[in-house]
DNA sequence: CGTAAACTTTAGGGGTGTTAACTTGGCATG
DNA sequence: CATGCCAAGTTAACACCCCTAAAGTTTACG
């Protein structure tokens, strides 16, 4: 009955030697396949095979394991989003092109949030509002980053009006964090993938309009 | 230990008379202040002052239970709403008075969300998929159906390009959505007021701007 | 007056978070 | 080398939850 070595750096028998990432990424695992509610300290000591007390010394309550595997899901979001985003061409016109950048970071974010249900809303939902949070908010920023330099990008040739720049992110956010959401636990969940997909083209669509208030946004139609 | 009259229509004794409705109402108090999660069977039960298992006399399972508070919350949220969008001036130009109550539908929204963000989440968040939902998704449509009507005005005020009107709830609805969860128990959850608001005004504005589409839309900067 | 519905108690099997007290064993120190 | 400390694990237990089942009590109504 001793611990078996799930997967990395464990020692033999007694002491697991990296118990804290083995049930962080336990944790994580739950949340992938049942979302944040999964998340439980019995659950993950058991995946592990370890005692629930045992997670107690590493961390102080659910709610900090669920923080642990927060982390990781936002990790894996953003891998995922900038995987995405690789794929898309760098040719033709720089607005064009910068705009194809922003739609692609919209249908990444929506993306993963359909292909990864439990960790997108992991990243997302429940949050506790007095829970220990070291950098608050800071952590939940990859997307919000990444979103800023598209922005940017969009100021610099003149699609964007410098003016409507300071804290552009939040609509564009707002847009497709809410459409993920329908889609995956709203009313918009048992709609067809085409409807769906109709309804994405629409939002970042609506999104790109919004956002052409430069001289060189307003010329092009879309 | 009788059953205390809590609101309405309870004869006085044994019989409680309306225990089903008692305890949808105490689910949706609960609800209102612990959020979806806070909606249990012995909780309803406790709080009317009922054994656990006659509950299960009325509702088959704890989902049940939550359906019931769900469809009392969204019954709140629309009234709210209404209650809101009633407030808007009725006067002045056409276009501007219609997307004044498109905003104002918007806001009321996102300003519901936050007031009473527990009764909020009920209406949208932890969906079953497989759950018996007699009508699927039409229960949910309430804000759709309003905005819907909005869409239809500003298509017959040539603010919206006709062609764009199939499927325009989408995005508009995606949005205020999104920003209300951001915000609520979202990485903007620790904004200011301040900050959120001009959020809130961001996020609007682009939606706006993002509907212009048709002759009169293309003419108005706003 | 008797049936049946509404509600009650009791009991039990499974899940969860969390605390308290105990045991094991690695490691540093005398 | 022996010793003993202390962190990392353990078992046990309490409280809460969902849900099911069986058997009893009260009340409405035909």
């Amino acid at each position: 009955m001793y611990p078996v070595n799930t997967s990395t750096a464990a020692r033999s028998s007694y002491h697991h030697g990296d118990l804290r990432n083995a049930l962080a990424r336990a944790a994580a695992d739950l949340a992938a396949t049942g979302g944040p509610d999964a998340v439980t300290i019995r659950g993950a000591a058991r995946e592990v095979g370890v005692t629930p007390t045992a997670a107690y010394r590493h961390f102080s309550s659910q709610a900090d394991l669920l923080a642990a595997a927060r982390e990781l899901a936002m990790n894996g979001m953003v891998v995922a989003m900038a995987e995405y985003l690789g794929q898309v061409p760098d040719d033709g016109d720089p607005v064009d092109r910068a705009i194809e950048r922003l739609l692609s970071t919209g249908r990444g974010y929506i993306r993963f949030a359909q292909d990864e249900p439990g960790i997108f809303r992991t990243c997302f939902t429940g949050q506790l509002r007095g829970a220990a949070d070291p950098d608050p908010g800071l952590d939940a920023m990859g997307p919000y980053a990444l979103l800023g330099q598209m922005l940017d990008e969009l100021v610099a040739l003149g699609y964007l009006a410098a003016e409507h720049r300071p804290g552009a992110e939040a609509g564009p956010w707002a847009a497709v964090h809410g459409l993920a959401l329908l889609i995956i636990d709203g009313p918009l969940r048992d709609f067809g993938p085409a409807e769906r997909n109709a309804a994405i083209d629409q939002t970042l669509a609506m999104t790109v309009r919004g956002l052409a208030t430069g001289p060189r946004g307003r010329a092009a139609s879309h």
